[in-house]
RNA sequence: CGGGGCGUAGCGCAGCCUGGUAGCGCACCUGUUUUGGGAACAGGUGGUCGCUGGUUCAAAUCCAGUCGCCCCGACCA
């Protein structure tokens, strides 16, 4: 294609609502514009780059036996009132009425739609299993999209479901999908790590997300170097506490702080390490006042703690309210010595035998020496904290935990009967009874990855597309868009590498500078320039943007060149 | 949802405190000279100052409301 017949509309300064370098490179680039918080048009430059990615997906979802369709955007109220998610989605899910009034939401997610089609096309068990997928655009009204294509309102999103008559039939398909999700964002070019995520309220192991590592990845990984296991910190295990130590401990005796109310004051003040402190936080478990007992350089995992404690909801107490959950007490002070009237959940690591210092649950107040068992006891002792870097991997016995930045682009899921049951998405089993199916789901942000690619892609001067994901592979320069020959050797090999190329010809009559800031800019992986050496000696140049390293060729060593390139 | 900030030309901003004919840079248009890392000169186009109401002889500027956008707050006991 022609530049000087594109709507490349790039921009030299950077856009001051963009934070995050992909946000702001794809605005300059004239990929993007922003139409309203968290949604975008998508110019000729920045869909390109989507079709890209999505023909790549297309092909290896086809690859794996999916089957493309597309389902509507708009789906209708009650579809979601019989999976019970209409009542629990909560303020995302953007709902809409009709001209009739009737209610309808725009899908931030499908399961309801693909279970409706199938319960109503399949009936056997002969016609399982299927994995049918669709690439789509969905709507999630977040509290605060923000990071450009990374968190958007709207976005487009690769969304596959797979429908089984058992759970090994679903393991074929999940572990397919999983070579699948490999195999893209291999092509891209994208360094990415599959982690065991959280897997909700069904438990098991039986989910994984896909990272993009990058330093401003929004999710935390934790990876063993020696065994190879990874996970997102939400979901990361942590082995259980050290052996006991066997050793005497004085009693306990109380210690006047005043004014020492956080951890690393009062482990300052004592002069010792935070992690001799326990802090004792209070929460609000689906109703239910808890207080949770962790050493004091640890954080709260509440996923964890979600499920150690079966509940829907848990969320840290206003300090404000603390002392009417715990009569005379004040955040700062608060230990689990003495405490009867509040479930105390404690992690386990604190079962080593070793004193620790505690809220005294009175102002200025703590104690010292304390000791699990002799001194306080808990309802529920388990692994409620997150992984740190350092900690002993949980698969292995050497390694220990590194900890990574990564972007979730993709999500593998084994759903099983949640939503067939819901919605009497049944088949007739071989002894002719009917059976809800077992299903699995599976998607990919696309959007999202192609930011997560310039984000792990960039330098000082743009973009530095990985090949894959290009707009245009090639582009070729015509330094002096005024000079017949040089428009001559350009129009020549412009027909000479199209077809086997994506192709950018450059015939703008801006000055060289403008041109070469631009193919920069937008990232083309491979420049071909023809400037002076071409005046000189017939030469053209060939830079590749990461290296920056030129190549001076003669017009017939061109092809060969690029294609041992790309 | 709480706290903070911002809405003035396509983009980035100044002007507002102390009311008095709306400005700068980039971009854009015309012409000339330019053409290897975002050119130079000359001339020019473009804004009901987010919106509504109020105060005033007079409002971008002061007051009230409203809408939109951005940032921070989810580990702090």
């Amino acid at each position: 294609m022609k530049y000087s017949q594109l709507l490349i509309p790039t921009l030299k300064e950077t856009p001051k609502d963009a934070e995050v370098v992909s946000h702001q490179l794809m605005v300059r680039a004239g990929m993007i514009r922003k139409v309203a918080a968290g949604l975008y048009s998508y110019l000729p430059l920045g869909l390109r780059v989507i079709r890209k990615f999505e023909a790549i997906v297309r092909e290896e979802m086809n690859q794996s036996g999916a089957q493309e369709v597309f389902l509507p955007s708009v789906i209708p109220g009650e579809l979601w009132q019989e999976s019970g998610r209409w009542d629990h989605y909560g303020k995302e899910l953007l709902r809409i009425k009709d001209r009739h009034g009737n209610e309808f939401c725009y899908g931030p997610t499908h399961e309801e739609v693909i279970t409706d089609l199938v319960r109503q096309t399949i009936r056997s068990y002969r016609e399982l299993p299927v994995n049918l997928y669709q690439i789509q655009t969905k709507f999630r009204d977040e509290i605060r999209p923000r990071f450009g294509l990374m968190r958007g309102r709207e976005f487009t999103m690769k969304d596959a479901y797979s429908f089984h008559t058992s759970w090994e039939s679903l393991d074929t398909t999940y572990d397919a999908m999983r070579d699948t999700y490999n195999a893209i964002f291999n092509r891209c070019g994208l360094k990415f790590k599959m982690v065991q995520a959280d897997s909700g309220a069904i438990g098991g192991n039986f989910s994984a997300e896909f990272m993009v590592l990058a330093q401003t990845g929004e999710d935390a990984i934790i990876c063993c170097a020696s065994c190879g296991y990874a996970a997102n910190v939400e979901a990361a295990e942590l082995v259980g506490p050290e052996h006991p130590k066997s050793q005497v401990i004085p009693v306990a005796e109380a210690i006047e702080t005043p004014g020492k109310k956080s951890v690393a004051q009062v482990s300052e003040f004592l002069n010792i390490l935070p992690s001799g402190v326990l802090k004792t936080m209070v929460y609000q478990a689906d109703g239910q006042t808890v207080l949770v007992v962790l050493p004091g350089d640890r954080e709260v995992n509440e996923i964890k703690l979600k499920k150690v404690l079966k509940c829907e909801t848990v969320g840290l107490v206003d300090p404000a309210e603390v002392a009417k959950k715990l009569p005379g007490n004040h955040p700062g002070y608060i230990g689990p010595v003495g405490i009867i009237t509040v479930p105390i959940i404690l992690d386990r690591s604190v079962l080593n035998n070793t004193p620790y210092v505690v809220g005294g649950n009175a102002v200025g107040i703590h104690l010292q020496n304390t000791v699990v068992g002799r001194d306080f006891s808990a309802q529920t002792v388990a692994d409620v904290v997150n992984a740190a870097a350092g900690d002993q991997c949980s698969h292995c016995d050497t390694g220990v935990y590194e900890i990574h930045r990564g972007i979730e682009t993709g999500h593998i899921f084994k759903l099983g009967t949640k939503y067939s049951e819901a919605m009497s998405c049944t088949y007739t089993a071989e002894d002719g009874t009917p059976q809800p199916m077992v299903m699995g789901c599976y998607g990919i942000g696309i959007g999202r990855t192609v930011a997560a690619a310039i984000e792990q892609n960039h330098d000082n001067a743009g973009i530095v597309w990985p090949s894959a994901l290009a707009p245009f592979q090639v582009s070729i320069i015509v330094t002096n868009g005024t000079d017949p020959g040089f428009i001559e050797v350009g129009n020549q090999l412009y027909s000479q590498l199209s077809g086997k190329f994506d192709v950018l010809l450059d015939d703008r009559t801006e000055s060289a500078g403008i041109k070469f800031k631009d193919n920069d800019l937008i990232g083309i992986p491979y420049q071909i320039i023809i400037g002076k050496k071409w005046a000189e000696d017939q030469k053209v140049e060939i830079k590749t943007r990461k290296t920056k390293h030129i190549e001076l060729l003669s017009l017939d060593q061109v092809t060969d060149y690029l294609a041992a390139l790309t």
